[in-house]
RNA sequence: GGAGGGGUUCCCGAGCGGUCAAAGGGAUCAGACUGUAAAUCUGACGGCUCAGCCUUCGGAGGUUCGAAUCCUCCCCCCUCCA
């Protein structure tokens, strides 16, 4: 590795990362050329991955391209506690069953991301297991209460009187124990993480091994540029994501939160990035530019030319306006419609959950069939021929009336 | 164990006998605008055989011409005291 390329490889792996700690003594190694190894925990408790845990997983992956190696573990064992991070009451804990199918979905959408063949999967039961009481007792003796309750989400549990079970100290010590185990030169996490993190350093030293960098990445927004990206409140793009879907959403994101997307899911180069801000700055439009990131993101996910294939279809159908191309033919039966009339049909092709929606909707008008705007809710559909109606932008289909 | 407070339409949250399908905000959807599904503005936002009708305000009963609003019992949450 020469100088140069090495200052590359530092600069990526510093890039978009919230902070870092022990850098300096991360940096050596790197220097040295070492092969280093890297932990990531994860809870096998929400098994449907999204961009913001992608924003660990492209990091993991920068590792990765520069050959180190990724230690992926599976908290198995933890997740039988629950991460009591950011939480304000204590996690109900999951059945082993749910806990191994969890891990099942989880790896397969990971994958998608790293390598396999250069990953090392482990589940922390593995060791944890053979621990033992023993093993517990003296692991707990390695912390005290007090350093315990500096963690933030204790120590606001504790001052406004609300249970913590004692289970829930050892999470953060098992998880430095994985590190302690691995062997870690590295571990990351997101910034909620730094405590247990941080537990992992001590142990690390307590077992008299030079303690892990820590390096925690900061947390995603959702499409909608304020809130954290999250499942619940709705502003995420799902890494299962059928393709379109996914580059719509990307698409819909604003200018502004397109950078933050780039600097921390894109396999592009920092330079690379550079120049597109310089471009846009010059006149491009960012649209263009959105276009391309929510190629590679598609491309990464769904494979090569589906980003291609998504970039086009969008175009089509925002830019130009066009029905997509590919709409099969769907029959309506009046008699499961119960009726003939402009709602009835829409309910029973799906289009709109009730007749009461089909009607609000042709007031606003939003339904078009065959390109013509719909002003009757109750007009009866004319049967025999194939015709296409569309609700709003988004929702098509071609209907025939049996 | 004792004393209080509360459960309202997807979420938050008003309403406290009729004018309530129920304020306001958020989310969502639509229309306009646009460089895209950003921003902004406008509107919609329980269901149906849709300008009329039907079913909703934790659950079950009751009072009343009339209840989300009052009473009884039950279920669940929270706060304070012990």
């Amino acid at each position: 590795m020469t100088r140069s390329d090495a200052q590359d490889a530092l600069a990526l792996l510093w890039r978009g990362t919230a902070e870092v700690i022990g850098f300096d003594a991360l940096k050596k190694k790197l220097d040295k050329g070492d092969r280093l190894r890297v932990k990531a925990g994860f809870d096998p408790t929400a098994p449907d991955l999204h961009l913001g845990h992608l924003v660990l997983l492209q990091k993991l992956r920068q590792f990765q391209q520069l050959g180190h190696e990724i230690l992926f573990v599976i908290g198995d064992f933890t997740a039988m506690i629950g991460d009591p991070t950011g939480k304000n009451v204590t996690r109900q804990p999951l059945s082993r069953e749910d806990v191994l199918r969890n891990a099942e979905t989880y790896q397969e959408q990971v994958f998608r991301v790293l390598d396999p063949d250069a990953t090392r999967v482990v589940f922390n039961s593995d060791w944890l297991r053979d621990l033992g009481a023993d093993g517990m007792v003296r692991l707990a003796a390695r912390h005290t209460v007090a350093r315990m309750l500096e963690r933030e989400d204790f120590a606001k549990r504790f001052g406004a009187q609300q249970p913590i079970a004692i289970h829930e100290f050892l999470y953060p010590l098992i998880q430095g124990y994985d590190s302690v185990v691995l062997r870690a030169d590295v571990e990351l996490g997101g910034t909620d993480q730094r405590f247990n993190l941080l537990v992992g350093r001590q142990l690390q030293e307590g077992d008299g091994q030079p303690p892990q960098a820590i390096m925690m990445m900061p947390i995603l927004e959702g499409l909608d540029g304020v809130q954290k990206m999250s499942k619940s409140l709705g502003n995420y793009v799902g890494i299962a994501e059928a393709p379109t879907e996914m580059f719509g959403k990307l698409m819909s994101v604003s200018d502004t939160l397109m950078w933050r997307y780039f600097e921390l899911l894109s396999d592009r180069s920092s330079a690379g990035i550079d120049d597109l801000r310089a471009s846009v700055d010059a006149g491009t439009n960012p649209r263009d530019i959105k276009l391309a990131l929510a190629g590679e993101l598609v491309e990464r996910f769904h494979g090569v030319g589906a980003g291609d294939a998504a970039r086009d279809a969008f175009l089509a159908r925002f830019q130009r306006k066009e029905v997509p191309n590919d709409l099969p033919e769907q029959l309506i039966s009046t008699d499961e419609a119960g009726g003939n009339t402009l709602a009835q049909v829409l309910k029973a092709a799906g289009l709109v959950s009730s007749t009461s929606e089909a009607h609000r909707l042709v007031k606003q008008g939003a339904v078009k069939i065959d390109g013509e705007r719909a002003g009757d809710g109750n007009a009866p559909c004319a049967d025999g021929e194939a015709h296409l109606y569309q609700v709003g932008k988004r929702r098509f289909a071609r209907l025939r009336l049996a």
